[in-house]
DNA sequence: AAGAAAACCTGGGTGC
DNA sequence: TGCACCCAGGTTTTCT
């Protein structure tokens, strides 16, 4: 289930093999690996061959290589997704190896990045490239920069910048959880205000701060919710920090080793087992056709209106 | 127009 | 052993 932290890491592990490299062949094993790509713009394969990548970039969960002028090749993991660095020679009889691409780095010779995707959700494509709004970098790069950094892909345009951006704007977040109605974690949950966050890292944060997920953003009062952002930013980075969260190696990074977060989650996937704060066992309850686990005792639905606020919100 | 629900997908686990 | 069913969940699309 990779989140920020796990793309990240994914990221993090492409960026030194991809930067400078030039794409000497690509095979689709699996043409549904490419429902993002918009087959009017060109073939895939054709249009990804010959070029040369200058950067791997991320922005909440998306990642983007940029190729050419204002082109890139934009991949989103999914949830179970996989870009798995190997040596030419590796015989990559995955199951479920959907894309394969070949390259030839000035430095490292020949590589190859093999796109594993069990369940299908996560896909690659080749997609246009405008300017940010803001003009600040679309996205984190590492420390490697160019002209394409304040271009974003277009279909990622809409996602809003991650917490762990610099440019990311605080009072905005604030803005807009102000004047939405619905539950908290539905309002993390929404790539639109604040990317990068899951299932997993919104009921971490939401287990930091006390609040109970279905309480309505509107009526949470700024302090809180300037908590609830120092939470969120604080569980991605404990997470980016330890290498990104693994329960059933769906999700592996690029030199093939789980994460390995599991171990130090406080309310995910604990149901049953005593709240790590106050020892009241943790209830998982239906959300969004998945789970969410909270602390009965500690998160609770706060029926009375923040003062201060008017019925209105804002 | 916000917000809810459905759809996409596969493997592992469970109950009978 | 086999089979039906449930579950995991990020994003887009569809419906209200």
């Amino acid at each position: 289930m990779p989140e920020l932290p796990e793309v990240e890491v994914v990221r993090a592990g492409l960026a030194p093999a991809v930067t400078g490299a030039r794409i000497a062949a690509v095979d689709v094993l699996d043409a549904r690996a490419l429902t993002r790509h918009d087959a009017a713009s060109g073939d895939f394969e054709a249009l990804t061959t010959g070029v040369t990548i200058a950067a791997a970039v991320r922005r909440g969960k998306f990642m983007w290589l940029p190729i050419g002028a204002n082109r890139a090749i934009v991949g989103h993991l999914g949830m179970s997704g996989q870009m798995l660095l190997r040596s030419p020679e590796h015989p990559g009889d995955d199951r479920h190896a959907r894309v394969r691409i070949h390259l030839e780095h000035p430095e490292h010779g020949e590589l190859r990045i093999d796109f594993v995707d069990q369940r299908t959700f996560g896909s690659l494509a080749v997609d246009g490239m405008v300017p940010t709004p803001d003009g600040a970098a679309a996205g984190f790069s590492g420390d490697v920069t160019g002209e394409w950094a304040a271009s974003i892909p277009t279909q990622v345009a809409h996602i809003a910048r991650d917490p762990l951006d610099p440019a990311f704007d605080d009072e905005l977040f604030l803005e807009r959880m102000s004047r939405r109605a619905s539950g908290v974690k539905r309002v993390l949950l929404d790539q639109g205000v604040v990317s990068g966050v899951g299932n997993i890292y919104a009921d971490e944060s939401l287990w930091a701060v006390r609040l109970h997920g279905e309480q309505p953003a509107s009526t949470i009062s700024k302090r809180r919710a300037r908590e609830l952002l120092r939470a969120v930013r604080d569980v991605l980075g404990k997470a980016l920090d330890e290498g990104g969260t693994s329960f059933d190696a769906q999700y592996v990074n690029v030199n093939g080793a789980s994460g390995y977060f599991a171990h130090s989650l406080n309310a995910y996937g604990r149901e049953g087992l005593p709240c790590p704060r106050c020892g009241t066992p943790m209830v998982r309850e239906a959300f969004m056709n998945r789970s969410s686990h909270r602390c009965p005792r500690c998160q609770r639905l706060q029926r009375r209106r923040e003062p201060g606020r008017a019925a209105t919100g804002r």
